[in-house]
DNA sequence: CTATTAATGTTATATTATAACATTACATTA
DNA sequence: TAATGTAATGTTATAATATAACATTAATAG
C-alpha cells in the first residue's frame, strides 16, 4: 500500500514536498515530451501549497497575485487539465477541487481520504482494492476503464483531541 | 454482493422498476415519518425513467412538463435533497447526476458503475470491499464515515456487438 | 380556530466550467 | 533568415450547476 498519509497528518517540512513534486513534475514532463510552461509550473506549485484540495478559482486568485496581473478562467483550466492529464494532480469530483498527486509515476487506485474536520486530502495506491474492484468488474462483465474513490471522514490528527480542546472542556 | 447490474444491462419491464421504487419510498418515508410529497415522487419517478442518471435541469425540465407549469431550480434542488437525505436516490459527483437507489433498505457501499457508452449506471453493495476501505483506513488512522466509488468502463451490453454493427462492417 | 412548523414559490445570484475566436511564442525547414 | 505551422496563451462571453434570501401557502398540533 502506497501512501502519503504520515506525510499529509504529521509535522514535516512542507517544502520539500513542493520541491520534490516540482521536481518529479519536470521530470515527467522531459520524458513524456511535454512543456512544463510558467504557467503550468506556477498551478502546479499553488496546487501543493498544502494537502488540501483548491477550486479552480481559488487557483486563479492565486495565480493572478504570484503573477501580478489578472488571469481569465481559462487560463487556469487549461493548466489544470494539462495537468491532470500527465497525471500530475487529481480532481476531486465531489469537492469540485484539485490536489497534487504525490506518486505521479505509480499505479493509482485514485483513492482519496478526505478529511472533513479540516480538508486535508491523502492518497492511497493499494493493489489489493484494485484487484477486488476489479473482480467485482469480472462478475458483472463491466470492463473497467478507471475509477474514483473517495473516502470521508476524519483524520487522525483531528480525531486526537488537542491540549486546548481538553482545557477547554474543564 | 448486491447489485441491479442484470436489471441494468438486460432487458426487462422497466415500469416494474419504477412502480417498486415508489413502493420502496412509501414504506420508508412512512418508516421515517417524512412526507413523499406530490413533487418529491415526481422526481422520483423522473429520477426512475430510466437507469440513467439526470442532471438536476434535466429533472426540471420533465418535472415542468409533467405538472404543466414552470418549475424554479430551488424546487428541483429541494426534492432532489429529500430522496438524497433518505437514500432514495444518489449523487454521481463526477457526473453532477443523481439516479434511483436500487436498494435503499440495505447497507451501502456507495459503488457505481457507470457505463462510458451509455451512460447506464449499475450499483453494487458488497461487503467485502466495505471492508477492504474500513481495513485502509483502520490502518492510517482514519475514521471513515461514507464514501462515494465509481467506476467508469464499458458495460456488457455495449461491449457486445449488435447484429447491426456486425453487419454494417461487411 | 390559531399558532407553529413544514413545504413550496419566487427572484436573484453564486459557483464551476467551457466555447469561440484572437494573439503570441516557438520550432521547423525551405 | 523568412515563411510556415503548431502549441500556448489571452480575451470575451456564456453555459451549466447550485444556493441564498425572502415571500407565500399548506399541514398539523394544541
Amino acid at each position: 500500500m502506497l501512501t502519503n498519509t504520515r506525510l499529509v497528518h504529521g509535522q514535516h517540512d512542507h517544502s520539500r514536498c513542493i520541491d520534490a513534486a516540482l521536481s518529479r513534475a519536470e521530470d515527467l514532463c522531459q520524458k513524456k515530451n511535454a512543456k512544463l510552461t510558467p504557467t503550468r509550473a506556477t498551478v502546479l506549485s499553488i496546487l501543493w501549497q498544502s494537502h488540501r484540495p483548491l477550486g479552480a478559482y481559488q487557483v486563479q486568485d492565486r495565480l493572478s497575485k504570484i503573477t501580478g496581473k489578472a488571469t481569465a478562467p481559462p487560463t487556469v483550466y487549461r493548466a489544470i487539465e494539462f495537468l491532470l492529464r500527465l497525471g500530475l494532480i487529481h480532481r476531486l469530483p465531489s469537492l469540485n477541487a484539485y490536489i497534487g498527486c504525490p506518486f505521479p509515476n505509480s499505479e493509482h487506485s485514485n483513492l482519496f481520504m478526505i478529511c472533513i474536520e479540516c480538508g486535508c486530502v491523502a492518497e492511497i495506491a493499494d493493489a489489493s482494492l484494485n484487484t477486488l474492484l476489479q473482480t467485482a468488474c469480472d462478475k458483472t462483465n463491466f470492463k473497467l476503464h478507471s475509477q474514483n474513490v473517495e473516502l470521508f471522514g476524519v483524520c487522525p490528527q483531528c480525531s486526537v483531541p488537542t491540549i486546548n480542546e481538553d482545557i477547554s472542556h474543564v
